[in-house]
DNA sequence: GACAAGAGTGTG
DNA sequence: ACACTCTTGTCC
């Protein structure tokens, strides 16, 4: 018999031949030129006319709902099924006979408010529980999901980042002890088949994970929990670029599958779909921000005497503090004060960031690093100087002025595992630290009850990023930090901005900013429209435009009802690693159209990329 | 994804 | 003219 069959490559499916019978979703072994590679069984078809290969059965397979998902990303992000199917983990045969287990009931009773909210959320098949900090969400998670198992389903909880919110896994693991498993990509090896074992036995059944977690074999899935649904780390930053949050959407309108979306600050996209759709369960905070004090310091991004003096009364109370910065490093350029040109890549169309540590200029975008110039590159002057502190730069600051503080720095620079975050955390948690320095990471973690005063500088910086959700991502990142500091006693947030009397008004309400830029924000961007961009790459720049005027061309000739041509030029970054980039940005009120037109295109032998939803939360 | 053939570039 | 790298196309 012959079956089409997708090989774990960058290809289109092939046919094999089989000698057994194959099952949709079987893996199988292949032969791929001189290779031997895994291949995922799509269905049987007729004898073609060329010579085929044998395929040769294994004991795996995606279950329906892996193959849901599998054509679901593969179509609606525009991607290779080939490249789609290794993020799966797939089923073992035989199947192993569930082990009899009583359900353990939550052991925490949930408040009146809580409980009301898990009664709005129970029926419902998709909703968002926008939850303001401190309001119990896990409380509630550990309700469905108790009601879950009791139906002999099993429940995935994802996360952000593990080593930032442990408490939630600790949550889980005081509630339904070792039914619940740990999933993370960073997970050694033997903890990797560790659980994927604990999983084929159905000793597991609550998997608290990543993103990846969305690929494991979870048998009767019944209930997908997508905690701080805001979060860009359930978007792919590679390809396949597919959101894990929009593919659990999707599986639960076509399988019994449960999905809630959890968070403090939604963001706008689920907001305005759960309102669309009456989906949507408020759950106020008990006490949130009416102990806080919030201050805002008409200053661009600095260490200012004012700022100082904040740190210097929390240091006299014993008190901790953290620093919110967008940047890490020294500084993310290095400008001549005489001729304004900033020293930049050789192979990319971006300045370099200054590392004083290792001593030299490092290019973010293909690190390229070079000698630290002593005079400018341009006009030879010797007036370089840093601009946009980083991480690194505040400190170094810091400790000349306040050299008794203890400071630490959490930023992708200085942790690179999870054992190294939580080495900084617990040092926050034991009062060795006082002052905690961080980019984007800080306001992930959860639980930071000692910390009073939180700063946030560098807000401008995000708010006037270009990027139409600029303000989304602003005024969502203000009251995450906000919401790190003085969870117990009362504490003062701290922010620089030229902007108050933009932000000041959200500062009590996120839902209230929610509904003011659903107003602002422009018709032809999410989540009105979706967007798709196309790049087009080449060594020279020349032949990159040609490449996609080309395309241009061909899009307006055939551009359906519904989509439209946004923009078409150089990428916001031209040049990255010697490669010359154009863009051409779509935008779309009727997806099936705009998805029928790219898979068009892909059929063309023109070589570009698509992402679709770029920037997008 | 990996390999092979073809195009593009540099060197003696 | 040849060796090398980079680009492009194919795999069943």
């Amino acid at each position: 018999m012959f079956y089409t069959i997708a090989p774990f490559a960058k290809t289109k499916p092939l046919t094999y031949e089989s000698q057994a019978s194959l099952e949709i979703g079987a893996l199988v072994k292949i032969p791929l030129q001189k290779r031997q590679v895994l291949g995922v069984v799509l269905g049987e078809c007729p004898k073609p006319q060329f010579a085929c290969k044998l395929a040769t059965p294994t004991n795996t397979y995606f279950n329906p709902h892996q193959m849901l998902l599998l054509r679901f990303i593969t179509h609606y992000y525009c991607a290779e099924l080939g490249v789609v199917a290794p993020l799966f983990y797939p089923f073992k045969n035989p199947p192993l006979p569930p082990i009899q287990s009583t359900s353990p009931c939550p052991q925490t009773p949930l408040s009146p408010a809580q409980q009301e909210a898990y009664q709005a959320l129970h029926p419902l098949k998709q909703a968002l529980l926008f939850g303001d900090t401190g309001s119990g969400k896990s409380h509630i998670y550990a309700h469905l999901i108790a009601s879950k198992l009791s139906e002999r389903s099993s429940a995935l909880l994802l996360l952000p980042e593990i080593a930032l919110t442990p408490q939630l896994y600790r949550t889980l693991l005081d509630n339904f002890g070792s039914l619940v498993g740990l999933w993370h990509s960073k997970l050694k090896p033997a903890q990797r088949t560790e659980l994927l074992d604990k999983l084929h036995r159905q000793q597991v059944r609550i998997v608290v994970g990543t993103r990846s977690a969305l690929f494991l074999p979870m048998p009767n899935l019944g209930l997908i929990i997508i905690d701080e649904e805001h979060d860009h780390s359930y978007k792919s930053n590679q390809a396949p670029y597919y959101h894990a949050r929009d593919s659990a959407l999707y599986l639960s309108t076509k399988m019994p599958i449960q999905v809630i979306l959890g968070s403090a600050t939604p963001s706008l996209r689920s907001y305005y779909m759960a309102q669309k759709n009456q989906h949507l369960v408020r759950l106020k905070g008990r006490f949130f921000d009416t102990h806080k004090e919030i201050i805002f310091e008409d200053h661009n991004s600095a260490i200012t005497p004012f700022l100082c003096a904040h740190l210097q009364e929390a240091l006299d109370h014993k008190q901790q503090s953290m620093i919110f910065v967008p940047t890490r490093a020294h500084f993310k350029k290095l400008l001549c004060q005489a001729c304004g040109q900033g020293v930049c890549c050789p192979f990319c169309s971006v300045n370099m960031s200054l590392h004083l540590k290792d001593q030299c200029m490092r290019c973010h975008y293909c690190q390229h690093s070079e000698q630290i110039p002593s005079i400018c590159p341009h006009c030879q002057h010797d007036l370089l100087q840093g601009k946009r502190m980083g991480t690194q730069q505040i400190k170094k600051e810091l400790e000349e002025l306040l050299p008794h503080a203890r400071i630490g720095i959490l930023d992708k620079d200085h942790t690179h595992t999870n054992t190294q975050i939580q080495h900084i955390l617990d040092a926050l948690k034991a009062q060795e630290i006082d002052i905690l320095i961080g980019t984007q990471m800080i306001a992930k973690g959860h639980d930071y009850p000692q910390v009073n005063l939180a700063i946030i500088l560098g807000l401008d910086e995000i708010l006037h990023n270009g990027s139409y959700a600029s303000f989304e991502q602003g005024v969502s990142l203000m009251h995450q930090i906000a919401g790190r500091s003085a969870r117990k006693n009362k504490g003062k947030v701290l922010i620089q901005t030229r902007n108050q009397a933009f932000l000041s008004p959200y500062i009590q309400d996120y839902e209230v900013f929610l509904q003011e830029e659903l107003k602002m924000r422009v018709p032809s961007f999410p989540p009105f429209k979706r967007l798709a961009q196309l790049t087009f790459s080449a060594s020279s720049e020349l032949k990159a435009q040609e490449k996609m005027q080309a395309m241009l061309t061909h899009i307006e000739s055939i551009l359906p009802l519904g989509v439209q041509v946004l923009g078409a030029g150089p990428a916001r970054v031209a040049k990255i690693a010697k490669s010359y980039r154009y863009e051409i940005l779509l935008s779309a009120s009727l997806t099936p159209s705009l998805l029928q037109m790219l898979h068009q295109l892909q059929e063309l032998k023109a070589d570009f990329k698509i992402v679709l939803d770029p920037l997008d939360i």
